[in-house]
DNA sequence: CTGAAAGCGCTAACAC
DNA sequence: GTGTTAGCGCTTTCAG
C-alpha cells in the first residue's frame, strides 16, 4: 500500500509486498531475462493486480531517454501537415515513442522557441517543416549543439546537416507546368509560395518549363499567395491581366482552390477558358467547385520515412551522414485541366 | 565546465561557477524573489552565457508537475479536430504547457492505450475527444482514479463526472432540418453520423424537427457514413430510393461533401432537385463543387475554452463541480440550400 | 540470478 | 538572503 490514497503505485511497492528487491520489480517490468522464472511470475502477478504503470518521468530522468520526438510543422489546419503528423504518428508509436506536435503558425520566431522547449524537455529527437529564412542557421545549430538528432521535412536547407524527406519542389513546378502546356495552355501564370525552397523551387521548375517550351510571359504573370483566401486574392489580380492568362499553377492546393473560387465568381468557365492545378494532392481536391488537378507528394509517406529515418538515428550513436529522400512527384489530372 | 563534452550545462555547472548554492541558482531560474539583486544578476550573467536550459524531465520528478497535457482526437485529419488541436494548443502554449497530441483513429482501445501512456507520462491534465461506446466508463474511471483532470469536447459521456465543451447536438439537428424544411424540402433523408452522442444527438434533432413540421420520411431515409468517402456511397444509395429524397442533411461536412460529388455525378441539380446541409464549417466547405450550406460549431472556440478550463481545474486543488460549456450553433447559408 | 549503492537534475521544506 | 537536507521514481553499474 502507498502511504496516500490515491498515490500510483510504484515499483518500491510492488518489492515491498513481494519482499524482492526494487531492482528485480525493474527488470520484470523491462522484460529483462535474468529474472527467474517463479520471482518473475509473482513479480507479474502482482504487477497486473495493483495496474502498476511505470512513471515515465523517472524513467526518462534515470535512463536518460524519453522516448519522446517533437514534431513542428508551420500549420495543422492545412491538411498537407496534418497528414505528415499522422504519418509520423502511426509509424513511430508502435515503435514505443510518442509525439509531442507543434504549430510554428509560419513563424521563425516561434518555432524557435518551439525547438527549445522541445530540447528543454529532452526529446530524443525532432521532426522539423522549418519556417526559417533558407539561409537561417542557429536554429539547426543549436539542435546539433545538442547532439539531438532531427530531420527536415518539406522544406530543404541546404546548412544544416540534417536528412532531409520531402519532394523535388522543381520537378514539381516542372511537371505541373509542362501538363498545362500539354493541354494547350500558352499563357501560364504561377501563383508563387513563400520563399522557402517549396515556393523557389516551384518558381523554378515553372519557369524553366515554360523556358524549355519557349514559351515567356509578362512578370505579372506572378504573383504571391499561401493559402485559399490569399489564393482568391491572388486569382482576381491575374484576371485583370492583359492578355489574361489561359492556366494557372498554384504552389498548393489551397491557393488553386482559392484562385478556381475567383475564376469561377468572374463567370470564367475551368477548364475551358482558364485551366488550373494545384500542389498536395489534399482529401478534398476532388470535392472542390471543379475537381482540382494536382502533384502528388505522397504526405503521408513523407511523415512515415522521415520517422523511420529518425529512429534509426536515435537508436545509432555516431551521427551518420544524412540521408535524403527525394519522393518524385506524380501527376493527378482531374477537371480543372480537362480538354 | 562539464565533464562531457556536448553535455547540457546544469544548474550544478553554474552553482560552481559562480559560488554559490545549486537552491540559489534554482531560485533565480523559477524567478523567485528571495534572492539578492547582485548574487540574481551575477547568476542570469552566467546562464545567459552558457545558454542554460532547465531540464524539464528533472524539474517535472522533483516538483511533480509536468507542464504538459494531452489531448486524444479520433482524428486530426478531420479538419473539425485539426481546429480544435490548433485552439487548445494556442490557448495553453502561453501557459507555460506543451500539447501532446495523439490520433485514436476512432478505435477505442487505441484510444484506451493512449490515455495510459499519457497518464504514465505524468501530464497535469487531459483532453478528449473520446471514441468509447456511450456506455462505456472504465477509460473515465482509469483517469479520475489517477486524479488527473480532465475534459471532454465534441462527444459527452453521462457517466464521466468531467467538464463538457462541445455543441448542442439536437440542437444542431433541429436547425439544420428546419432549414431544409423552410427551402420547401418535404423529404428530408439524414446521413447519420457513428452512434457516439454526436450522431445519436443529431439524429435525433432531425427527427424532432421532422415531426414538428408533422413531416414523415421512409426509414430508407437514414443510412450511415462518417467521412467523404462513405458519404458518397450512402448518397448512391439514397439516389435509388423511391420516392427519391429532395433535401439530405449530412452528418458532417465531409459526409455532405461526398454525397453532393454522388449526387451531381448523377446529374442531379443542387440546390435545385436537392439541397444539401452539413455540420461543421470546415475551411473549405465554402470552395466545394457547390458551396456548402453547414452548421457552425466554433471548433476552435471549442479547443479554446476546454483548454481554459483545463488550466484553472488544475490549478486547484480540490474536484469543481464539472462545467458543462454548450456552444450554440449557428446557421450557414450558401448555395447548396439556395432556394 | 539477485540486489546494494549511487546517482539522473531538479525542487520542497526548512534551517541558518 | 542563502544554503542544507532530503528526496521525486526509476535505472545503471557492479558486487554478490
Amino acid at each position: 500500500m502507498s502511504n496516500v490514497p490515491n498515490a500510483p503505485v510504484r515499483l518500491k511497492d510492488i518489492a515491498r509486498d513481494l519482499n524482492v528487491s526494487v531492482m528485480t520489480v525493474s527488470k520484470v517490468v523491462r522484460g529483462c531475462a535474468d529474472v527467474g522464472a517463479e520471482t518473475r511470475s509473482r513479480v507479474l502477478a502482482r504487477i497486473k493486480e495493483l495496474n502498476y504503470q511505470p512513471n515515465w518521468v523517472a524513467r526518462s530522468l534515470a535512463a536518460r531517454r524519453t522516448f519522446m520526438i517533437g514534431l513542428i510543422v508551420p500549420d495543422l489546419m492545412h491538411s498537407f501537415f496534418a497528414e505528415i503528423a499522422k504519418g509520423v504518428s502511426t509509424t513511430i508509436r508502435p515503435l514505443g515513442y510518442d509525439v509531442v506536435i507543434c504549430n510554428s503558425e509560419e513563424d521563425c520566431a516561434v518555432e524557435s522557441s518551439e525547438v527549445d522547449r522541445l530540447l528543454a524537455r529532452q526529446v530524443d529527437g525532432l521532426i522539423l517543416a522549418s519556417a526559417q529564412p533558407p539561409s537561417s542557421m542557429d536554429v539547426f545549430s543549436r539542435i546539433e549543439a545538442r547532439n539531438v538528432p532531427y530531420v527536415l521535412v518539406d522544406r530543404r536547407f541546404v546548412a544544416a546537416s540534417a536528412p532531409y524527406v520531402g519532394a523535388d519542389d522543381e520537378a514539381i513546378g516542372r511537371l505541373a507546368t509542362k501538363h498545362l502546356i500539354e493541354r494547350g495552355c500558352r499563357r501560364i501564370a504561377h501563383i508563387a509560395g513563400p520563399p522557402l525552397t517549396t515556393g523557389l523551387g516551384r518558381l523554378k521548375g515553372y519557369r524553366e518549363a515554360l523556358a524549355s517550351a519557349g514559351l515567356t510571359v509578362p512578370d505579372s504573370y506572378i504573383v504571391n499567395a499561401t493559402d485559399d483566401a490569399s489564393g482568391y486574392e491572388a486569382a482576381r489580380r491575374l484576371l485583370t491581366v492583359d492578355p489574361r492568362p489561359d492556366g494557372i499553377f498554384g504552389y498548393n492546393d489551397p491557393t488553386a482552390a482559392g484562385a478556381m473560387k475567383a475564376i469561377l465568381e468572374a463567370g470564367i468557365g475551368i477548364p475551358q477558358s482558364i485551366k488550373v492545378i494545384g500542389v498536395g494532392n489534399v482529401h478534398y481536391s476532388d470535392l472542390l467547385r471543379v475537381p482540382l488537378s494536382t502533384i502528388d507528394q505522397s504526405s503521408a509517406s513523407i511523415g512515415q520515412q522521415a520517422a523511420e529515418i529518425l529512429v534509426k538515428a536515435i537508436g545509432s550513436k555516431r551521427r551518420r551522414p544524412p540521408r535524403t529522400v527525394i519522393i518524385p512527384p506524380t501527376l493527378v489530372v482531374r477537371e480543372s485541366t480537362g480538354r
